[in-house]
DNA sequence: GGCCTATGATTGATCGGCAA
DNA sequence: ATTGCCGATCAATCATAGGC
């Protein structure tokens, strides 16, 4: 048994969870694109960079979010609504400064 | 940088609840690898995802080592050896490039990484 | 320590696109 | 028209991390 899973070192075996900021970040894009949760490589070369974790392990955690969302999205929804709320936030602030923006410079 | 056209508002859609987009409801079609070898021809084709053998791996990988690519008659020959169909065997080294290349690429990444490091 | 859920990684196989 | 490869993804599973 042990030799059947000792699959020549098996880097499942180190895993660590990723940092709590990380998945933060993640979320917070998989919930903003939930019509289409799929970033392009440059995206996911951005995401990799602010999470501190490699493209691959971006790729992986969009697989892993997907398939796991969608198998059961009632058990996601109370995070949707999360992230949907902060999400919110933000594009208000967005326009309230593109309306300031607005009435400074019109042409 | 925000296709919203095709929205689909489930008809029980509700404020606050999340719809249901096309990428959630993409099914797979079941492996048709199981080859209906066994069985005559009756029962559910063998859609089950095969277990590769340690020992059929470890032919694969020196195999992969000699040649990362196969011809045809090398991939009749494997399949053969190791009881497996041909197409398993040409996915098996379509993965295994993949795999490969993979690597290659993470291999080098942190070198770049730390010249980049924040 | 045992047990259960959450989560990152692996991998056989599929999907769409492209080339020979 | 058929077939292989690539790149991305799926889906099931593995093995560990974390919580109780």
């Amino acid at each position: 048994v042990m030799i059947l899973r000792s699959r020549f070192l098996d880097a499942r075996r180190k895993r660590r969870n990723f940092s709590k900021q990380a998945t933060e970040i993640l979320n917070e894009y998989f919930y903003s694109h939930l019509s289409n949760p799929y970033p392009s490589e440059e995206a996911k070369e951005e995401l990799a960079k602010k999470c501190s974790i490699t493209v691959s392990q971006v790729s992986n955690w969009f697989g892993n979010k997907r398939i796991r969302y969608k198998k059961n999205i009632g058990k996601f929804q109370e995070e949707a609504n999360l992230y949907a709320a902060k999400t919110a936030v933000t594009a208000a602030h967005a326009v309230a400064a593109a309306v300031q923006n607005n009435q400074t410079n019109s042409p | 940088e925000e296709p919203e056209p095709p929205g689909h508002p489930e008809p029980g859609a509700r404020a606050g609840a999340a719809q249901t987009f096309e990428w959630m409801r993409v099914k797979r079609n079941p492996p048709k690898t199981g080859k209906t070898s066994e069985l005559g021809l009756l029962g559910p084709p063998n859609a089950i995802r095969t277990n590769f053998s340690t020992k059929q791996l470890t032919e694969l990988e020196k195999e992969f080592h000699f040649n990362k690519y196969l011809t045809r008659a090398r991939r009749v020959e494997i399949a053969a050896t190791l009881e497996l169909n041909e197409t398993q065997v040409k996915i098996w080294f379509q993965n295994r490039r993949m795999k490969q290349k993979k690597r290659e690429k993470e291999g080098l990444a942190p070198a770049a990484a730390r010249r980049a490091a924040k």
